[in-house]
DNA sequence: GATGGCAGTTGACTCAGATCAAACGGGGCG
DNA sequence: CGCCCCGTTTGATCTGAGTCAACTGCCATC
């Protein structure tokens, strides 16, 4: 855990230059809402492995990746740990009822994201039904995924796990960065593990088969698909 | 699968005499609004196993349940199955932005609905940025749920799991019906484990195992909790 | 009050994935 | 260069939950 890199542009940023725009909450406003919103967020980095926000803490910030990978986690109180996602460039983090994270984020790489004073945020939303509704979607989107996260975690073997999620993060990784057969895993194994409910162990166990299997590569940061087709066919099955 | 028994009230149901208004999206809507959105739904009941709507279908509704219970569920394509969850009293249903629904939702005894015809739906909270906040706090709230089933499904011991249902089925039923010890079950036991990601002799072990702790007593549609604190600690762990 | 059916329970056995333990291998550093 | 560290892989063994099968008990129907 070393300490924070902060404000690496002390608001010198411009949202409409913003690479991830179009992907995140900011695609909803026009030119004129931009150049406000650019006064509410400032652009901080985060250091490897450093924590973002914590679960139960109180929400004094809402954040839209800029750069890098997270980790979002629950704990057991006996440390098990639940990855209930990854957060790409474009995600927005933050929103809850309570007023406390209902989880844990750090960065996996060095990550910058925009962060929003939480009140500053919520006035500015006030009178943009279009922002809300924007959030609404992005809200209800990863409730879908989520429900498919859960028929993943209840049912489904270990290697139809693995092969699920090799799939989805490169559909991720397409949307973002375009399309390739070669796929970066910047999380570790445990990492992996504990977003499909299994261990570190098992994990890596089912890498090493698919390999032998000839349907996907290991190599280093990553692996690379050699035959999408079955992959998928282990996935939907 | 028996037949609908459709719309029960033609239309002269009054939402301001509205049992679940307070918990339901509508809790949002001043007396004036409450009376236009009158117009908008009619209620609908459905029998015991009969189908609200079925996953992949296109959108043509929303729904707000007013009586009985739903599950909520997906399934693969070899008949397993996820209960994502089940719908109560003043849940609202049906909302997504592929304009499909992403999962499956059945009676599961007797249920009445309100509902909602989506494009008048739409029309409606057009106008109304407080409705649509709302919803969006309804989507915070149940993605937040979703997590915590997920470290549920992907972090707990069939014993933890169990325990956790029954202290969370509680807790829903307290709020819409005030405190007991006394917790019906709806939903039969094959429900229960495609809800927490068991089998059924898996579920029937640990309820037996959990009366003969003297945890709770299983009595005929449901449990009763005779030891809350030992429950809890289960749960917790 | 027999009969059939279906939800739930119980028992015996199996197995996928966990656990425990050891070995590997690549990058950083003295 | 050689050593260590740490993430990962591999192997051996164990076990919690799944599978398969039989049984119970409660309605519902006749």
């Amino acid at each position: 855990m070393k300490h924070s890199l902060v404000a690496v542009e002390p608001n010198g940023h411009i949202c409409s230059d913003c690479s991830v725009r179009k992907f995140s909450v900011c695609a909803s406003l026009d030119a004129n809402e931009v150049r406000d919103f650019e006064h509410l967020g400032r652009h901080v980095a985060f250091a490897p492995c450093e924590t973002i926000f914590s679960e139960e803490e109180l929400t004094s910030s809402f954040y839209n990746v800029l750069d890098g990978v997270m980790r979002l986690y629950k704990l057991l109180p006996d440390g098990r740990r639940q990855i209930v996602g990854f957060a790409l460039p474009g995600d927005f983090l933050g929103m809850n009822i309570s007023g406390r994270h209902n989880f844990s984020a750090d960065a996996i790489g060095p990550v910058i994201v925009c962060q929003f004073p939480k009140a500053a945020f919520a006035r500015f939303i006030e009178e943009k039904p279009h922002l809300l509704r924007r959030i609404n979607e992005l809200a209800i989107r990863e409730l879908s995924q989520a429900r498919d996260h859960m028929v993943l975690l209840g049912r489904r073997s270990a290697e139809e796990k693995v092969a699920t999620f090799l799939l989805c993060w490169r559909e991720r990784l397409i949307l973002l960065y375009g399309p390739s057969n070669t796929v970066p895993l910047p999380m570790s194994r445990q990492d992996i593990a504990d977003f499909l409910g299994l261990t570190i162990e098992t994990v890596s166990r089912t890498f090493t088969k698919l390999e032998r299997d000839r349907i996907i590569e290991i190599i280093p940061g990553g692996i690379s698909f050699l035959d999408l087709a079955r992959a998928e066919a282990l996935a939907a099955a």
